[in-house]
DNA sequence: TCTACATTTGAACAATTGTGCAAATGTCTT
DNA sequence: AAGACATTTGCACAATTGTTCAAATGTAGA
């Protein structure tokens, strides 16, 4: 940052308690990667996907139309951030949703954009 | 896409329930381009800052430590998601939440970051 | 062990993103 | 009208991202 304005002095005490109230930066890293994952379609459809039941790779690539392998980067990518969680079976491994809040921010999101 | 895997005859059903289900691609492009400015350390700062009060560009930018410049770009895009609104006060814009389901999309994914 | 197939992984590359800089715009005060 | 300062905007550039391809790994069955 090079520039800097001026601070107010009637504004010197909001910016102090807004820094003083601001989560640290570990959680703000962890919360934006967070809503990062659901910030992409082919993660958000994978998600809705699998709002329904447990699928694996191979039919996620099917209900998405994207390639298997572009469907397991972004898997990869969702279990990291504990979005799903995945269990194994022969040779498939299926997905599901890891908790409840994710099915709690879905619903909201969709209240949200209904306006 | 170029792989595509062989759709199994017992998993034909999951697969085209799944995709009836799935919202369709503006829907989608809309909730991820919500999750995506959510997704961002630098709106999630301005954000979290206007949890408790509305600020101008100058105070987020000195909260934040990040040029006024930068602030203003990022302010844009969370004005273009309807996550802020603003109001113009003179030489001053003041930014604030644009609705009550941002709050709540927060709570619960600090509550999900808890565990 | 060999074959088939599901899945993962790493490299490569185009596309997108976030930031600072400089200039433009807006608004108040003198 | 001119000066001061908050804000926005367009450009440039480094960093990150999303996808494909090719190869590797894992697992079941012949």
């Amino acid at each position: 940052m090079t520039e800097v304005c001026k601070i107010y002095e009637e504004h010197l005490d909001k910016i102090l308690k807004a820094q003083e109230k601001l989560p640290d930066e570990e959680t703000i890293l962890e919360i934006s990667d967070f809503f990062n994952a659901l910030g992409n379609p082919t993660r958000l459809k994978i998600v809705f996907a699998l709002l329904e039941e447990e699928l694996c790779t191979c039919d996620l690539s099917n209900i998405t139309g994207l390639s298997v392998s572009a469907i397991s980067h972004q898997l990869r990518i969702l279990k990291d951030r504990k979005i799903v969680a995945y269990k194994k079976d022969g040779k498939n491994v299926f997905y599901r949703l890891d908790d409840e809040h994710i099915r709690q921010i879905l619903k909201i999101a969709l209240r949200h954009m209904e306006e």
